[in-house]
DNA sequence: CAAATTTAAGTTGTGCACAATTAAGTTGTG
DNA sequence: CACAACTTAATTGTGCACAACTTAAATTTG
C-alpha cells in the first residue's frame, strides 16, 4: 500500500504544488523583465497579437475583469501598455503595447527553454503532459459548469 | 504545425489552468463544509495527525508561515482548531482540532471521489499523472534551489 | 422606438502566496 | 556562563484569484 502522505496521493494537490513550483522557477527570470507570471502571460498574448480586448485576454487566460483590470493597470503604470476604449464599441477596451512593452519580447525569448530544462522531462514527455493537462482542464471546466450527478 | 495558441503550447500555463480548474470544482463542495481549498488541505493533514506544528504543516504543503499564520487564524476563528505553543519548545505552535473540526471529517470523505470523476481520467491515468507531476515538481524545486547552468 | 436584456469593464472585499522583516525562543561555542 | 547563530511564528506589504456588485454601452424585443 502507498506509503505517501495523504496529500501526495491526491492529484489535485500535485497540480497545485507543481503549478506553484513552476511559477517559482519563472519568478527570478521574469523579475529581470519586471514582470510577474500572470503579467508575462498577458504579454505573451500581446506580443502575438497587439490590441486585443480585455475580454479576449480573459477568455484565453480564463481570468475575469476582477483579476485583469488591476493587473493591466499595473502594466500600464509600468509603461508597458496602454488601454483605449474602441470607437466602434465603447464598452470594449483594447490593450496596446508601448515601444517599451514591445521591446521586452526579445529579452523574454530565452525564458521558455530555461523552464523546459528545469522540469526534467524530455520534449516528448512535456508534450504528453501538456496534452493530459489540457484534457483534464477541459473535463473539469465541463464539470464546473454542470456539476450534474 | 501546432495550431494551438501561444499559451496552450506552454506546459506551465497548462499547469496553472488545470490547478485553477481543479480548485473551481472543489469550491462548491468545500463551501458546504465552510472551507477553502488550502484550508481543506490543512484539515486533511490534521485529520490524519492531530497536533502537528505550523512548521510541519508548512513542510507538507510547501507553504511558509506568511501564508499559514493568517489561514490558521481564520480556521481558529471558525472554531475548527486551536493553536497552542508547545511547552517543551516555546517557539513551536501545535495545531489541535476542536470537536467541530474533527467532526467535519465525515462530511469531507465524499469530496475526493467527486473530483476524480470530474477529471475524466481512469484511476490508472490519474495515478500516472500524479507520478509525472510529482517528478516535475521535484525537478523544479531542485532547480529553484540551485538555478545553475 | 422605448423598455428590458445582455455585454464589457471596473470596483470592492476576502483569501491565498510570497518576499522581507521582526520577535522570541533554542542551541552551539568559546 | 555569554553571546552569536539558528529556528519558529507572526507581521507587513504586494499581487494575484474570484465572488458580488456597479456603471455604461449595445442589442433585443414588445
Amino acid at each position: 500500500m502507498p506509503e505517501r502522505s495523504i496529500l501526495k496521493r491526491q492529484v489535485c494537490f500535485s497540480l497545485y504544488a507543481a503549478s506553484r513550483a513552476a511559477t517559482a522557477v519563472y519568478r527570478p527570470l521574469l523579475q529581470d523583465l519586471g514582470l510577474t507570471y500572470p503579467q508575462y502571460l498577458v504579454m505573451l498574448l500581446l506580443w502575438e497579437h497587439d490590441g486585443v480586448s480585455v475580454r479576449e485576454l480573459g477568455e484565453e487566460l480564463e481570468l475575469d475583469s476582477g483579476t485583469l483590470s488591476p493587473l493591466l493597470k499595473r502594466l500600464e503604470a509600468a509603461g508597458m501598455l496602454e488601454r483605449r476604449r474602441t470607437p466602434d464599441d465603447e464598452r470594449r477596451v483594447a490593450v496596446h503595447l508601448t515601444p517599451h512593452g514591445a521591446g521586452l519580447r526579445e529579452k523574454a525569448l530565452a525564458v521558455p527553454s530555461h523552464i523546459a530544462a528545469a522540469a526534467g522531462l524530455t520534449p516528448d514527455g512535456l508534450e504528453q503532459l501538456n496534452a493530459t493537462l489540457a484534457k483534464v482542464t477541459a473535463a473539469l471546466h465541463a464539470h464546473a459548469k454542470d456539476p450534474a450527478p
